[in-house]
DNA sequence: GGGTATATTGACCAGTTGGTCAATAGGGGC
DNA sequence: GCCCCTATTGACCAACTGGTCAATATACCC
């Protein structure tokens, strides 16, 4: 009994969302190609019509991931901020609520990452991100930089946005694991204590 | 045909071994029970003698990583340093070397926290490894703080040494998907620049 | 309304998995 | 030299895996 037909690009949108639910659930490892036909209320023979693998599947997964992920944008309510510090402190602040917020997106996000460590193709799409990533900070750190010259002494801004880069990976890292005690208020309090101290 | 017998804790480590090498060659999620016995010589029957169950296994090699990696001692190399900032630099330094000197390790701990997502006992032992860390680089913090009280202001320490460790999880995921461009001099230049600043 | 292209399906397959179990080999105590 | 305890094994099982394929229901074109 074979169902109502459906357009290829609604078919396959269903498809990932159902992978999508599947991997958030339980893990991209214990993701098969059955869990995702079920979640997609498919036969799991359509889904390797419209995926050729469970491989393949799992690659475009990845990329409905960074494509539904709000990341890193500069919003107009944070450009308005006169002094560059406050901007990187809303920055800061955004990308950790971020990680609050849409939890699942980044949890598979990092579960891609760990992928990455085996999987060449993963690893460079990952690696790509993390760039477009850094580069974003990158820009705030050079005006930074540029505001007070005195401060910084040899410290680059590509430096200084690998280190802010970090830190919010390493906050996402104890986030992920132990939600509760994670105080995004106390960090961002001894952030902007540390930096603070520059001006 | 029955191998060899061997005293229970000699045999228990040697499968813990290939254990080891089989999470880190193709990740935890591919290691099988068979797998693991081909890498320790042994039958499949044998592991499961031994540890009851393929779950139980993976427990305990999370026990095994974490009892088999040298992690955040201050050495007597480092105590040696007069001031708490070179000490701290010191410090920080001897875990980024570690992030590339046992990289195994620390990918395998990374996976194991991924798991802990979604297994609560892994999560619980993972948390209380993090928490030891955090524990570890709130002493050198706290006299950091002591030493300069006027320049941190209301940043305490446990706001500090948070920072800190999440800042060193934030280089191993860089480090561990791109380890060409990661580079630890550039690193600690920044922080030094910025931590420096205090003083 | 009939024909055609294709999206969809259930049945099937070979391989792998974790786990059980009866059989047995082998070493330590006597 | 014998016996017993247990570490070790191969055979087996049911469940699940990714993938293939012929059959078919369905939408669209005319």
């Amino acid at each position: 009994m074979a169902g109502t037909r459906v357009s290829e690009d609604v078919r396959r949108e269903q498809i990932l969302r159902g992978a999508f639910a599947v991997a958030t659930r339980d893990g991209i490892g214990r993701l098969t190609v059955r869990a995702v036909a079920g979640e997609a209320a498919v036969s799991h023979a359509l889904v390797l019509y419209h995926f050729k693998s469970r491989n393949a599947l799992v690659h475009q997964l990845l990329e409905w991931l960074l494509a539904n992920t709000s990341v890193l944008r500069v919003s107009e309510d944070i450009a308005r901020f006169p002094r560059v510090l406050d901007r990187l402190h809303a920055l800061l602040q955004q990308e950790m609520s971020r990680l609050s917020h849409e939890p699942q997106h980044t949890r598979l996000f990092y579960e891609f990452w760990a992928l990455g460590v085996r999987d060449e193709s993963i690893r460079d799409r990952i690696s790509a991100e993390l760039e477009r990533y850094r580069a974003a900070f990158r820009e705030i750190m050079e005006e930074l930089r540029v505001a007070e010259p005195s401060s910084f002494g040899k410290v680059t801004a590509d430096g200084m946005a690998a280190v802010a880069v970090s830190w919010i990976h390493g906050c996402a890292v104890q986030a992920m694991i132990d939600p509760a005690h994670f105080d995004t208020e106390e960090y961002l309090a001894a952030v902007r204590g540390i930096v603070g101290q520059l001006g």
